[in-house]
DNA sequence: TGATATGTTATCTT
DNA sequence: CAAGATAACATATC
């Protein structure tokens, strides 16, 4: 479920509350989700948490590592002191629930006796101790993030009309944009009124414009909602800070319905094997 | 029981 | 070789 507002959102959290906190220890419960050599974090404290594409970075002082997390699609992190409870990723029980759950992998200990958990119920993230020089080279040849200021409009279209592939799974593509998963990818596509399907390289010079505010604009509310919950909104209650929008979905799981520009039926179809909605009336 | 699931990547197949 | 399509990852829910 993680896309870039959802990251972004779980960020700025743990930033809050993170910063100065020094780890005490490291408990991995399941080897999958962890890599990297941990000693080089353990006892530092941690000194900013950032965020590239959908990847959280926590930085520590007076060590050479990061630590780099991917929550994939089931991934969730919550943090827990004596207070409160944060949350972000994945909606699941464990948001509520006891800590730690059947489907906690990693939890981290601080100095303060807060904890962070790192559950993922399908295992497919990953929490990983890198050197911070091999990561800061990795990330210039990353494709830039949807919302940095080289995003414009040059280079969408440089990026489009070099594939033939559906528009959508461009969008999507992590290496030619940064942080556009399925919910927000169906939502800009809705707004700028054009069919998931339709050939990256057939877009007009018009219609990539405004693909690329819509793209722009709905990333930007997500991150302003606090990001989506999607379904399984029942696991969550008053302690679990789930997004809001998915209370704005434009066509993200709204098939059956009325689109609320034309009362054209939202139709559901399957684009690389990834769910796209769409309103026949008025996205061609 | 079978279909489906929000992300990424390895492995085919053109 | 490259672009594109598809399977795979591991688990739960409808």
């Amino acid at each position: 479920m993680p896309e870039l507002p959802e990251v972004e959102t779980i960020k700025r959290q743990l930033d809050k509350e993170l910063v100065g906190k020094k780890i005490k220890l490291i408990n991995v419960l399941r080897d999958k989700s962890f890599s990297g050599d941990m000693s080089d974090v353990l006892g530092r404290a941690i000194r900013r948490v950032s965020r590239r594409a959908k990847v959280v970075e926590v930085e520590f002082a007076k060590s050479e590592s990061v630590v780099i997390i991917h929550l994939k699609m089931t991934g969730q992190l919550v943090y827990v002191d004596d207070k409160k409870r944060l949350v972000g990723g994945h909606p699941a029980i464990d948001w509520v629930g006891r800590l730690p759950s059947s489907h906690t992998r990693v939890i981290w200990e601080f100095d303060d006796g807060s904890k962070l958990y790192f559950n993922d119920m399908r295992v497919f993230g990953w929490m990983r101790v890198v050197k911070r020089d091999w990561y800061e080279e990795e990330k210039k040849r990353k494709a830039p993030d949807v919302i940095d200021k080289e995003f414009d409009f040059d280079y969408l279209k440089s990026v489009l009309k070099k594939s033939g592939r559906a528009v959508k799974l461009v969008l999507t593509d992590q290496e030619k944009i940064g942080g556009v998963g399925n919910i927000y990818a169906n939502d800009a596509l809705y707004l700028s009124k054009i069919y998931p399907g339709r050939k990256a390289n057939s877009l007009t010079d018009i219609e990539i414009e405004h693909l690329r505010k819509a793209v722009v604009e709905v990333i930007n509310k997500g991150i302003k909602y606090g990001g989506s919950s999607a379904a399984d909104e029942k696991f969550v209650n008053t302690l679990g800070q789930k997004g809001r929008y998915q209370e704005h979905f434009l066509v993200y799981e709204r098939s059956g319905k009325e689109c609320s520009r034309d009362g054209g039926l939202i139709k559901k179809i399957r684009i690389g094997g990834r769910s796209a909605f769409y309103c026949p009336e008025c996205q061609k």
